[in-house]
DNA sequence: ATATGATTCCATCAAATGATGGGGTTTTTG
DNA sequence: CAAAAACCCCATCATTTGATGGAATCATAT
């Protein structure tokens, strides 16, 4: 229940504490643990108990260290909210003075290839839709954050807070679909009787498909 | 546990028992308390408690009529399936000698019509994509069948098993698109800042764009 | 070496949850 | 109407689960 931990070193979200730094300690398993299990089942379907085992320690070890459930659950929000920042800044970097076209074709390749690599991640972020409104803690993935930051490394906006509606409904459809595509791999793929590179292929290909000509033709 | 009161009567999947063509009667009055508690809180975080606290029951009174509580949760997911499989044939017939770029249209719009008066469906199904694959018994919506209905109606196959890899695909993100703009409406129109109707408008705006060049450039 | 603090595990608790047995009550059947 | 079946609730059980207290162990600094 208690997020100050994650308030007080909230300046620089991605300053992690000596402990997770290295990723032998105890702490920092249990984080992994914790991201692999609740990105695989979801919050509700994680028991404490399962974490501990898959670390090989007691609960009251896990407790020890991380405190709630939630605040261990939020502790992996905030790692991956952090790479994922950290990936898009990577998408900045090697759209610089590249055209609109392949900017995107860029984006696609970069996020897919980190989330087909870290599915649970994508995961956790299509959880966090489903989360009730009532959460007292911040929970969730920042997407309002991602959406902005493709729109500016895509150059749709100079500004985050310029972002057109359409813009940002086009963003999120495709990167919905990103997420849903990875997500579902284990669910779509037989119904396509395809091998997973060859899934990867056609994933890629469908999101630029529907992609470039969403935005290309907004080029006013 | 015991499926084989769905395997019995599924020539016809839509047939239901008695007891539940009377919308008044226990039995349908828990079917329908389930299906809202489930759509909205997903299987684990829905207790059975709830669910005839909701109707007014006791508890054993809800496993006299539905047995566990997986079995319930698969009636729920049998009375959408029939849901969702009318509606298509609904598409199909308001399709009929209509050019492809109209019928893509359509379908957006009877679907979208129909997901946000019925939000529970969408958030049913995309909880579907998470279930774990050690289910023994069907616990899933069948979207592999609603993949193909959608390409017959749109014109793009003539025979279910004769679906393209690529329209699949290109079928299933506009598919979750839509999907995850209805359940993910109180997490993405907050980020767009605009009211429920707005959002409707928006919805399909966005995702007519995106779907009618990504299957009109390929009519060859 | 020893004291101090950090770390870990064992035992245990309280609450929540799925599920059932048994005894009433109502409805249907003959 | 009487028997049978269907229906419903109360009390209760066993298990799971989040969480904690306390003892034991390990590390570190003085």
């Amino acid at each position: 229940m208690d997020a100050s931990a994650f308030k007080e070193n909230s300046p620089m979200a991605s300053r992690l504490e000596k402990a997770l730094q290295n990723p032998d300690s105890t702490k920092a398993r249990i984080l992994n643990a914790a991201r692999r299990l609740f990105g695989a089942n979801g919050y509700s379907d994680t028991t404490t108990r399962m974490i501990a085992a898959e670390v090989g320690i007691d609960v009251s070890t896990l407790h020890y260290h991380w405190g709630e459930k939630q605040d261990l659950y939020e502790g992996v929000l905030a790692a991956i909210n952090d790479e994922i920042l950290l990936k898009f800044r990577e998408v900045e970097r090697r759209c610089t003075g590249v055209d609109l076209g392949r900017r995107l074709e860029i984006a696609i390749d970069i996020m897919c290839d980190f989330l087909f690599t870290h599915p649970e991640v994508a995961n956790l972020i299509l959880f966090g839709y489903f989360r009730k409104a009532d959460r007292d803690v911040v929970l969730d993935v920042n997407v309002a954050q991602y959406i902005s930051s493709i729109a500016i490394a895509m150059g749709l906006a100079d500004r985050p807070d310029r972002v057109s509606v359409h813009a940002k409904a086009r963003i999120l459809a495709v990167w919905n679909a990103v997420l849903n595509f990875i997500s579902g791999e284990t669910f779509f793929r037989p119904m396509m009787d395809i091998d997973r590179p060859r899934y990867r292929e056609v994933v890629k290909a469908t999101l630029k498909f529907i992609l470039v000509p969403a935005f290309t033709a907004e080029e006013s």
